[in-house]
DNA sequence: GCTATGATCATA
DNA sequence: ATGATCATAGCA
C-alpha cells in the first residue's frame, strides 16, 4: 500500500528558481514587462509548504514621469516614492475601495518607471483565479502591507523558471486608463487563458 | 480639512 | 451600464 503521507516533505519544484537580481529590474521599463513574461511570481510567508506561486502571463509597463498615465507621472508623492526608489521593489497601491495591484519597480533610483503585474496562471496554492490585477493579489495574499518590499529578498519574490517554454507575446494598448490609451505597453502570453482579456 | 476619483470586478 | 468602497491627491 502507498503511505498516505509522504515521510518526508519535500520543497515544491517551482518555487526552487533562481530569484531574479536587481539587476534585472534596472532594465528599461519596457524590456523589464516582456521579460517578466513566464516569471514565477512567488509569496512564501509561513510554513513553505503554504508557499504561493503563480506564472506571469499579463504585464503593463508605465514609464514614469514621462507617460501621463502613471502614478508617478506628476512626481514623487508619499503613495509613488517607491516607484522612484531602487528597482526591484514592489510598489503596491489600494484601488476602488476594495482591490491591490501590485507592480515592480524599474530603472535606476530616481526614476518613476513600473510595470503592473495583470495576471497570473495559479501553479502552487492559488485556489482563485489569476486574470486581473485586482484578482491576482487576492489570490496571492498581497496587500498594501507588501508595499516597498524588495523583490530579491521576499516574502514575495519573483523567480526564472526551469522549463524554458518558449512563447509567443502578444502586444496590446493597456486597460482601464484615460490618457496616452493608445501607447502599445500591454504585454501578454499570447493565447493563454489566465490572460485577463484580449488574449 | 474636504472632496473627487480610480492601472477593478461582479452583476444586470 | 452601474455599484461597491476607501486611500490618495489636489485643493482650500
Amino acid at each position: 500500500m502507498k503511505p498516505r503521507m509522504a515521510s518526508r516533505p519535500s520543497a515544491p519544484p517551482i518555487v526552487s528558481g533562481r530569484i531574479l537580481r536587481r539587476s534585472f529590474y534596472a532594465q528599461p521599463t519596457v524590456e523589464v514587462a516582456r521579460a517578466l513574461l513566464g516569471k514565477i511570481l512567488v509569496h512564501s510567508e509561513g510554513s513553505s509548504k503554504d508557499n504561493r506561486a503563480g506564472r506571469i502571463v499579463e504585464t503593463e509597463a508605465y514609464l514614469g514621469t514621462t507617460d501621463p498615465a502613471a502614478h508617478s507621472y506628476r512626481g514623487v508623492t508619499p503613495r509613488t516614492k517607491v516607484l522612484f526608489g531602487p528597482p526591484g521593489h514592489a510598489y503596491v497601491y489600494f484601488i476602488y475601495g476594495m482591490y491591490y495591484c501590485l507592480n515592480v519597480a524599474t530603472e535606476k533610483e530616481g526614476t518613476g518607471g513600473g510595470v503592473l503585474i495583470r495576471a497570473i496562471e495559479p501553479l502552487l496554492n492559488v485556489t482563485e483565479p489569476g486574470n486581473g490585477p485586482g484578482r491576482l493579489t487576492r489570490a496571492m495574499g498581497i496587500t498594501l502591507a507588501h508595499n516597498g518590499a524588495d523583490l530579491t529578498r521576499g516574502p514575495i519574490t519573483i523567480r526564472e523558471t526551469k522549463q524554458s517554454g518558449s512563447f509567443a507575446i502578444g502586444v496590446s494598448a493597456r486597460i482601464g486608463i484615460r490618457e496616452a490609451a493608445d501607447w502599445p505597453l500591454r504585454f501578454f502570453v499570447s493565447g493563454n487563458p489566465h490572460v485577463s482579456r484580449g488574449r
